[in-house]
RNA sequence: CGGGGUGUAGCGCAGCCCGGCUAGCGCACCUGGUUUGGGACCAGGGGGUCCCAGGUUCGAAUCCUGGUACCCCGACCA
């Protein structure tokens, strides 16, 4: 096959950017580090979206929007929330052009100077809890369980589509409760659900965990975060859901009569995933012919080629094609039958599988005669010929069964890069020579976890949930630690 | 924001050092024909402010100055 992607191997960034434009996904556009996001990559999303909301609304969560522009002043309010945001704001300071008066185009009109600036959302806790000030007086208007699916914009230095880019598309949740407890619930409850969320339906594993104090979000108490692993051994931050403590509700002011009729602060907590999702699914199950979707976020499940000489033949393979279609619908799978002739067999092939499409169907004369027809898998390029009685139920079995292997495969190679370590020297030898996570004893202060950081660029990705008490001593220290955690290079 | 690199047809590039006739190649595109079970072939055709502005020169894609955009490498981040 003629080769159109740089290898995994020869340049892995390469090989991301190559993908991303070949399988259609996205593309660079007039705007520095904003990206257009195509149809293909859109419809991506879109299956995301409509997942994640289902499981959202699941949980009791319903949607709303709040602007896009927040007062300047609202970003004073919170100290902790500021300095994480201040470097990367967009402002907003004049509301009117006008013709140069000296020549051509048109210029900011100085007279249309803002009172008060506006910044281009960021996230949104300041203008939601400019908001909430207003919804809350007492328990009983507790809780409240929004979330928005908004753009946002963070003017990053270097940026990388999808992973990185200026203006993103995500969703955040931002929900106000009575005590800590109810909040620091919810807050454990969103991070399961984005575990399971990136397991079951983006089939990539993820170790659950809680960023340590320096790696939290700005004005958070906690952060929960879902860490995968990336096929370069390089890890990818997906999710985080943030216990906000009483911090925003002290900036803003958002006291409720609780039940014994005294006043205290409303507890919060706020989580997001964004596109960056689509960049974690390629870069944990793609390959050097192009995308792997797992079946249940695929535009399209299944493709279907017809393979025919003349007008005549296409006519009788489109009528088994769309008595296929038909069945493949009624059990709810996606398919596309794609009888273009304009371009050959072959082509189609390689497209497809350049797009991710988990199965493709093959059908020609010579399956007309054997009532047979040609089933190639995505995710291992294996080809077999099947009967075409019941194919619709081989297919969904074979999209169960793709959905699976993706996984697994995932995960296996998940577990052969996650390393113990229990000597620095060790670990920044095998950080280079190997990659991925290391779990190693850290003792707990910012001073090591930076001096690591500045000496080998690894950070701590989390404090793994799951992760089994163990009496031990820091790698860098030797002071005491009760638990391993795990550090890698990320994204 | 520091270091390096690149802007020439929709995409990928050559030409630039050493200025000179009509700016070239591959892919893509259009027309016709033959094809169609892994990115078809033949013939014909269309498409260019050579990133922008200024300068040097009889003459600039080519040399000079400034700007700008993108890519790669660092520090910052979902």
């Amino acid at each position: 096959m003629a080769k159109v992607l740089t290898s995994k191997a020869e340049n892995y960034s390469q090989w991301y950017n190559d993908l991303v434009s070949k399988a259609d996904l996205a593309e660079n556009s007039a705007v520095r580090g904003c990206m257009v996001i195509k149809p293909y990559g859109y419809a991506i999303w879109e299956k995301m979206q409509a997942q994640l909301d289902k499981m959202f609304k699941d949980t009791g969560h319903v949607n709303a929007y709040f602007p896009l522009f927040i007062p300047k002043s609202f970003f004073s309010k919170e100290a902790a929330h500021v300095d994480g945001f201040a470097k990367e704001c967009a402002v907003v300071t004049h509301y009117r052009l006008m013709n140069d008066p000296d020549g051509k185009g048109v210029v900011v009109d100085p007279d249309a100077k803002l009172e008060e600036e506006l910044i281009i959302r960021p996230t949104s806790e300041t203008i939601i809890w400019s908001t909430y000030k207003n919804w809350i007086q007492s328990y009983r208007d507790l809780p409240i369980l929004c979330n928005q699916w908004a753009n946002v914009v963070r003017w990053e230095m270097r940026t990388r589509m999808f992973l990185r880019t200026t203006e993103f598309l995500w969703q955040e949740g931002h929900t106000a409760h009575e005590t800590a407890e109810e909040a620091l619930a919810e807050t454990t409850q969103m991070i399961n659900v984005y575990a399971s969320f990136a397991e079951d339906f983006m089939a990539i594993p993820v170790i659950k965990g809680a960023k340590s104090a320096n790696e939290r979000f700005a004005g958070a108490l906690e952060t929960y975060t879902i860490e995968a692993l990336m096929q370069d051994g390089k890890a990818l931050q997906s999710g985080t859901s943030h216990f906000l403590g009483q911090n925003f509700a002290k900036a803003f002011d958002v006291q409720f009569a609780n039940r014994d009729g005294k006043l205290d602060y409303v507890w919060a907590s706020s989580w997001g995933v964004s596109t960056r999702l689509i960049g974690a699914l390629i870069m944990a199950h793609s390959d050097d012919n192009g995308l792997v979707l797992p079946p249940k976020l695929a535009p399209y499940q299944v493709v279907i080629v017809p393979i025919y000489k003349n007008d005549e033949q296409l006519a009788e393979i489109s009528v088994k094609a769309d008595e296929i279609v038909a069945k493949l619908k009624a059990r709810g799978i996606s398919v596309k039958y794609d009888n273009r002739d304009s371009q050959r067999p072959g082509w189609k092939f390689a497209e497809y599988e350049l797009k991710g499409v988990p199965v493709r169907l093959a059908i020609g004369p010579r399956d007309l005669e054997n009532g047979s027809i040609e089933v190639a898998r995505r995710d291992t390029l294996e080809k077999s010929i099947e009967q075409l009685e019941n194919i619709d139920q081989f297919v969904a079995d074979l999209l169960d069964k793709i959905q699976e292997n993706i996984y697994n495969k995932a995960f296996q190679f998940r577990e052969e890069n996650t390393t113990k370590v229990d000597s620095y020297d060790q670990f920044k030898d095998l950080l280079v020579t190997k990659g991925g996570f290391f779990l190693a004893h850290w003792d707990g202060t910012v001073e090591t976890e930076l001096k690591i950081k500045e000496e080998t660029k690894a950070t701590i990705r989390c404090i793994p949930f799951d992760g089994a008490k163990e009496e031990g001593k820091c790698m860098v220290t030797g002071k005491p630690s009760s638990q391993r955690v795990i550090f890698a290079l990320a994204y």
